[in-house]
This record gives structure tokens, C-alpha cells and sequence, in this order.
DNA sequence: ATTGAAACTTGATCGTT
DNA sequence: AACGATCAAGTTTCAAT
């Protein structure tokens, strides 16, 4: 990670483009050499070509914020974390360290929607026997503007070069 | 937003890819009309091809949350938004709606710069002569491991197309 | 590791239905 | 809107340094 690498990485971020040819002209470095250098950046998974679907976008305009308190151990985080993933209408689980076992994420197209995943989640409590909670956040994605301003000039330039 | 779509749309989940090419394989459309179709979601901003660039991996491998309290009526949010967004070190910004005012995330290598950017929070603090609050939250990268479950068979496929 | 040039793959276009 | 054929563009490879 040297200072080519990082101009390359300036430039896709405000390029938001991974295209050797354009980031060669953006930036007077023969397009081979940047070919190589995001092949090697990429190896490290410091880069990544995603195509990204918008769930929101997409139609699903309520998003529900579950937090979990699951009353398990931590070596079971896994398996329960799984339990979780599985149940209809769960998109993301996430694992947390503080206060909360697991947050949820849910994108759903409807209210009636979110009765059937309360209900899921009733279900799941009630086969495990356990007295986990279920405290659920509903945002309607046109109400949560989310101002997004990262990448800041990639991280003030990798906060000086490490 | 057809079922046609829905097909088209679960191939990139899976693939992780909007090569026109690679989804007409796999579903046994023509390749000219998966294209045609991908030009309509990306109008509509469902899909997005997106460069990602993960800092924490490029060796940022401190993340910061903090929670700021700004008291500022809410007209005065996008204002402040911004101002936060301008100090050195802060990546991302959140408007929230609940208990804290802004979200704010930042990437850094090292605990130095966490004291740098703490007191380029003072700064802010002093210059504005407020009494925000700010509540840090630091996550070593390497013991935070989210489990992502995303795309969870495209979120049911699209709860059953709306 | 870098590069210019060549080879090739694939996304984009076009005309027809 | 769907599609097969064609074209253009951009990525990848290669040989030399």
C-alpha cells in the first residue's frame, strides 16, 4: 500500500468507478500498470466490484430494526444467530457486544408484512421455550433521510498513509 | 417490477454480478433483453454498480461510533450535519431521528489518531460554544465479527412481488 | 513492478418482429 | 418489449524492460 495505490483508490472512490481506463486517464498512470495494481488490491479484498440492489428502492419501503436479547450464551451466538437468519423476512442479523445480543435487519413492502414476521418471531420463541425479547424499530424510508458522506477524501488519504 | 425482474434481480444476489452476459446464462434469457431490463432497474436506482473500497481491510482497522446530542432544533440538522461531516476524521453521518441526534462513523489505524480526533471534536465544541455531547463507542475490527446474511433469497422475492 | 501494443471478451447498439 | 446479429469499447494478456 504505497502512495500509487492510494492515488488509485482516491480516484475510484471519487470516480466510483473501477475501470482501469478511466482511472489511467484520471490520473496519467498507463492503464496496464493500474490493471495490475487493482488486481493486487483486489486480491487483498481491499476493493470489490459489488452490484448493489436497493431493497427500499426495489419496493420494500418499511425497514424494521429488531434488537434480540437472546438469553444464550455466548459460544451459541453462531448457532442462535443462524436461528435467526432463518426466520422469514429476516435480511441481516448482526452480532452485537454491548447491551443487545443480536440487531435485525428486515425490508418489508407492508404493515401486513410486518404482522406475519411478529408472528415469526412468536413462533421461534415459542419452540425454543425461551423468554428472549424482540423490541421492534419501524422506519418508513421516506421519513430517515440518511446522509452519507463517506469515503471523505478517502479517510483524509488512509489517515496519512498508516 | 415483474416477475421477469425478480428473476433477473435474485441472479445478481447470487452471482453478485450484473454482467448482462453471465445472467443470460444462468436464466436462459437473450442476453440484448437482460440488458434492456438492467437499464430500466438502473434508471429506477434498484440496482447499482458499485466500487467498494473497505477501509478497515486498507488498514483502518479502528472504527469509531459516535453518538452526538447536539441540541440544535431540527431545521438546523442538514447545517450541522455538514459541520460534523467537515471534522477531520469523521467518515460517515447519520441524521437519526430517535434518543441521539447524528450517528457520526470514522476509520482510523491507530489509538493516536483517536486522540486526534477527539480533540477535533473539542474544537467544534469550543468554537460553537455548545454543550454537545459526545459518546464515543471504539470497535477493534478483527472482534467485531457481523455475520451478513443479505439478500436472504432476495428478500423472499421481493415479499412475494408486493 | 512497469509499460506499450496486441488480442480478446463483453457490454452496448441496431434493426426487425 | 423481446431478440439475434453486429459493432465498439474496454479489459486482459504478453513480451520486454
Amino acid at each position: 500500500m504505497d502512495e500509487k495505490d492510494i492515488r488509485i483508490l482516491k480516484t475510484i472512490a471519487t470516480l466510483k468507478s473501477g475501470s482501469p481506463d478511466k482511472i489511467s486517464e484520471e490520473i496519467d498512470i498507463p492503464k496496464s500498470t493500474v490493471h495490475y495494481r487493482l488486481e493486487k488490491l483486489q486480491e487483498q479484498e481491499i476493493i470489490n466490484d459489488i452490484f448493489e440492489i436497493d431493497l427500499k428502492k426495489a419496493g420494500l419501503n418499511l425497514t424494521l430494526i429488531t434488537e434480540v436479547w437472546a438469553e444464550y450464551k455466548s459460544e451459541y451466538h453462531k448457532q442462535v444467530g443462524e436461528k435467526l437468519a432463518s426466520i422469514q423476512g429476516v435480511n441481516q442479523v448482526y452480532f452485537t457486544l454491548g447491551d443487545t445480543d443480536f440487531v435485525l435487519i428486515s425490508h418489508l413492502p407492508s404493515r401486513k408484512m410486518v404482522e406475519e414476521l411478529i408472528s415469526n418471531f412468536e413462533e421461534v420463541r415459542e419452540v425454543n421455550r425461551t423468554s428472549s425479547k424482540f423490541v421492534i424499530t419501524t422506519i418508513k424510508n421516506e421519513a430517515n433521510p440518511v446522509n452519507d458522506y463517506e469515503y471523505t477524501e478517502l479517510a483524509a488519504a488512509l489517515s496519512q498513509n498508516l
